[in-house]
RNA sequence: GGGGAAGUGUCGGAAUGGGCAGACGAGCGUGACUUAGGAUCACGUGGGGCGACCCGUGCGGGUUCAAAUCCCGCCUUCCCCA
């Protein structure tokens, strides 16, 4: 066989690796410094198998773990399922299987095709979250976080999902509609579980900071935890029966306090009916009841709706009285369901007050302002006006001073806000970790003894979420019938399941002891790899899984379970790919929904996977989104071609000579060495895989002017390594083809020579006034005096200065890099 | 509306502690070879000009000997949150 034939060869290695176990993972039992744990996000295998598309996400873990291998470090690169939860029963659901079938199925799928890819995971420690050696040990979590107080019951309003059957939590609804069916969602009061992630919001935001993760994400999280610094304070009011009333206000803008002209309240305020004047209360109670019924999405769309409930507040700064609204664009969640509203500096008070003919005084004037009324909302800072005693003050002056002014006087208080709310973690769903839970008529809630765990989830066949909202666990009386730990008597077991992001909360530990029986992990084998060195996924998991995570290993370090505070120290995020649909042309994510999915499957089948592999690091950057254009691949693929041909050539010439040109190859070859030795660590495949491509060229030239000799013999050898963890499969058999010992991945990495690299002559660039005129090939030690003297008798200074009588009245020299002859003259 | 990222040939993209714009690849063109291949090899490929040269990194200014890169003001696209 001597032509590249990719199928029968990486069918040959994928074998020969398995059977020979390449992959596992050293065995270590105490701290090591050259350890690096290589974590991918923990994907829940789909029905749709891979598309190329995931190959972003692991082709590079894949190029970084084998290299770090080939750098002597002891590497854990693990894969694992996350088969619990909403996708993997939503998929189960549309396919009619048991989602215990269906998950088991389409994760050997997965490692199918991960194995297609050359991906070098160990699959011993292969883990899977619906497994009750792993859920476990999520209810035990559950159990430590109960007992710490950060699991709690509570009645809310929730979120729910009428299509997947379920309550959701805040971070779980996109655009006004559920994270998995994309179908529209409501309100609804119900009593859940709740994880009370709030009590560590302060440090989940600041400890970001020490994170080296991609700026957008870092952003994203910030966002999300949403802390801002303001006042609180109550507003009187009358109520409709003539006795007094008040509710408290939330603001970030004390500043403009004095141009509050009404109040707000959410529909859902306790207080709304109760203020309520007899003549307002039919249209209150109509637009109240039509507020719920909407679904959030819609009450979005809908614009800055509202009705006056005809009663009216006072404002503590100045005694004056507005009215008070009830508007749906003010929130339960956020601020306690009560605002101030001041339209002239603030863009949704500004749309409401027009819609209700409500004045807009200007309390901050914005620079150059010309007194007369705004033609829009101004929220930027400005100088105090209308405002009593405070005017001429800039407003961010006065922000702090009219907060402490009102502190001092003892109607308002400092407060901090953040938009995130608490975890919200019961599923009315089957497929998920039972909450460990028990409820005693005579004890209330218990929690199951740890000795007790797992509570085994029970096979089922009427597995289908219900109409009623509850699990269909509950209609499994087995399974409810329980005896309180406490006082023995007859029990009721909770049958909500937790949310699956509670597994992906803590599976990182699993893998560093997938069978360890007396704990979620083995603290001694923690203490080995760590937390992962590097973490890769997408950024669609950017807050939920993230954010989730960290908290729980927050806990855990407060626990002294785990010897640090954040998860995940250094992460980094695909680009995503996209696709042409095939109709229309247009560019959008690849998706089986949008029937554009390329699977590697198909494109191993006519490339190979190596060219894949190549492809898929080569087209563009890491980070950068990008569109799958099969015609790019005959690049990657006639790259390895390439390579087959002079390494067979290579492996065929038996005497191979020396030659003066040999010297030349070889600083090419160092130089690659140092090249893509930097662009892997710095997770800039595209121009590693660029100067692999270039150092080729070299070589081909190098073999068709001098022929085989002992430096491209050398060249070959050094290119098979650097080529591994790209193209893992081609350099094991020219591996072998050139005679070297099994395996190319157990070859140590190869090292550059600093003298070998530099370059003896260099190009140096003659300006004139910043103008490229000449380019000299000089000796790379060359001095500057000399590189004057040559750069003023070049060719194509000597044109500029005779033709146009000019002359150089300053040279600026660049070491390396250039000559500028900066002139004066007549043409000047 | 707020936050984030990014605008470079026909296309994907190189090059930012300012210093040869367009590496590498795709596509296209010309030629070679032919056991016609999704093969290989050579040369060319930003625009204009016969040329010396001129123009050119979204747009308009600025700083500098020198700007894709730094500063100011815009425009556009994508992502996240409203």
């Amino acid at each position: 066989m001597n032509s590249y034939d990719p199928q029968t060869i990486e069918a040959r290695w994928q074998r020969w690796w398995a059977d020979t176990h390449l992959y596992r993972t050293p065995s270590l039992s105490s701290a090591d410094a050259s350890t690096f744990y290589c974590l991918d996000f923990f994907p829940y295998p789909s029905g749709d198998g891979l598309s190329v598309g995931h190959g972003r996400n692991y082709v590079p873990t894949d190029v970084i773990s084998r290299y770090y291998r080939m750098r002597g470090r002891a590497v854990l690169h693990p894969m694992g399922w996350d088969a619990f939860g909403l996708p993997a029963e939503n998929e189960a659901i549309k396919r009619g299987i048991h989602p215990r079938e269906t998950t088991t199925r389409y994760a050997a799928n997965y490692r199918r095709q991960m194995n297609l890819l050359g991906c070098s995971y160990d699959w011993e420690r292969e883990i899977n979250s619906s497994a009750p050696d792993f859920y476990r040990w999520t209810q035990w979590f559950f159990l430590l976080l109960y007992r710490r107080g950060l699991a709690y019951r509570a009645i809310g309003q929730q979120w729910w999902c009428p299509d997947c059957k379920t309550v959701l939590a805040d971070e779980q609804i996109e655009a006004g509609a559920c994270w998995r069916c994309h179908g529209p969602v409501h309100k609804r009061d119900l009593e859940q579980w709740y994880f009370r992630i709030t009590a560590y919001a302060d440090e989940l935001l600041s400890s970001l900071e020490t994170l080296d993760w991609p700026e957008h994400i870092l952003a994203m999280q910030r966002n999300w935890i949403g802390r801002s610094e303001g006042i609180e304070f109550d507003m009187a009011v009358e109520e409709a029966d003539g006795s007094e009333a008040s509710f408290t206000v939330y603001t970030t803008r004390p500043d403009t306090i004095y141009g509050v002209t009404f109040a707000a309240l959410a529909p859902e305020h306790p207080l709304v009916l109760r203020i309520t004047t007899p003549d307002r209360r039919a249209e209150v109670s109509a637009y109240s009841a039509e507020a719920a019924r909407r679904s959030e999405l819609e009450r979005l769309q809908a614009g800055r709706d509202g009705v006056f409930t005809g009663a009216y507040a006072v404002n503590p700064v100045n005694g004056v009285r507005v009215p008070v609204y009830v508007a749906d664009y003010v929130l339960t969640s956020y601020g306690g369901g009560a605002i101030m509203a001041v339209p002239a500096h603030d863009g949704r008070d500004w749309d409401f007050a027009a819609r209700h003919g409500i004045p807009a005084p200007v309390v901050i004037a914005p620079p150059d302002w010309d007194g007369k009324p705004l033609a829009e909302a101004y929220t930027g800072p400005g100088v105090m006006v209308n405002s009593g005693l405070w005017n001429g003050l800039p407003s961010e002056e006065a922000k702090g001073r009219i907060a402490e002014w009102m502190e001092a006087q003892g109607i308002a208080h400092p407060t901090v806000q953040y938009r995130m709310r608490d975890w919200l973690i019961s599923r009315q769903r089957y497929w998920g970790a039972p909450i460990p839970i028990l409820y005693c008529d005579a004890c209330g809630i218990q929690p199951v003894p740890e000795e007790d765990l797992p509570v085994d989830l029970p096979h089922i066949e009427a597995w289908l979420p219900g109409e009623d909202g509850r699990s269909p666990l509950a209609n499994v009386p087995e399974f409810v019938h329980a005896i309180c730990p406490r006082c023995g008597g007859p029990a009721r077991r909770e049958t909500d399941t937790m949310d699956g992001f509670a597994c992906s909360s803590w599976y990182f530990l699993r893998f560093v002891s997938p069978d360890y029986a007396d704990g979620p992990f083995d603290p001694a084998q923690l203490a080995v790899w760590g937390p992962p060195d590097l973490y890769v996924g997408g950024a669609e998991h950017a807050v939920m899984h993230l954010l989730y995570a960290r908290f729980w290993t927050k806990v855990m370090a407060d626990a002294g379970l785990v010897p640090f505070r954040e998860p995940f120290p250094v992460l980094r995020s695909q680009g995503v790919m996209h696709a042409r649909d095939p109709e229309t042309d247009e560019v959008c994510r690849m998706a089986k929904s949008a029937g554009n999915v390329v699977t590697p499957d198909s494109v191993a089948a006519s490339y190979g996977a190596d060219a894949l592999r190549i492809h898929l690091l080569f087209v563009a950057p890491f980070d950068c989104n990008t569109v799958w254009e099969e015609e790019g691949i005959v690049g990657a693929r006639r790259f390895l071609n390439r390579f087959w041909r002079l390494a067979l050539e290579v492996a065929a010439t038996e005497r191979t000579p020396g030659s003066p040109a040999d010297a030349n190859l070889r600083g090419t070859v160092h130089r690659t060495i140092e090249r893509v030795t930097a662009d892997v660590e710095a997770f800039k495949f595209n121009t590693a895989v660029a100067g692999l491509m270039e150092c080729l060229n070299e070589m081909a030239t190098h073999s068709r002017v001098h022929g085989v000799t002992a430096g491209l013999v050398e060249a070959a050898r050094v290119f098979v390594l650097l080529l591994a963890p790209f193209a893992p499969h081609v350099a094991e058999e020219l591996w072998e083809r050139l005679g070297e010992p099994y395996s190319v991945h157990r070859q140590p990495w190869p090292v550059w020579d600093e003298s070998l690299a530099a370059e003896e002559a260099i190009t140096l660039v003659v300006q004139v006034d910043g103008r490229l005129r000449d380019k000299l090939t000089v000796p790379a030690a060359i001095g500057e005096e000399e590189a004057r003297q040559q750069a003023l008798s070049c060719e194509g200074v000597r044109r500029q200065l005779e033709d146009e009588g000019r002359r150089v009245t300053r040279v600026v020299y660049v070491p390396g890099r250039l000559v500028n002859l900066v002139t004066q003259g007549p043409a000047a």
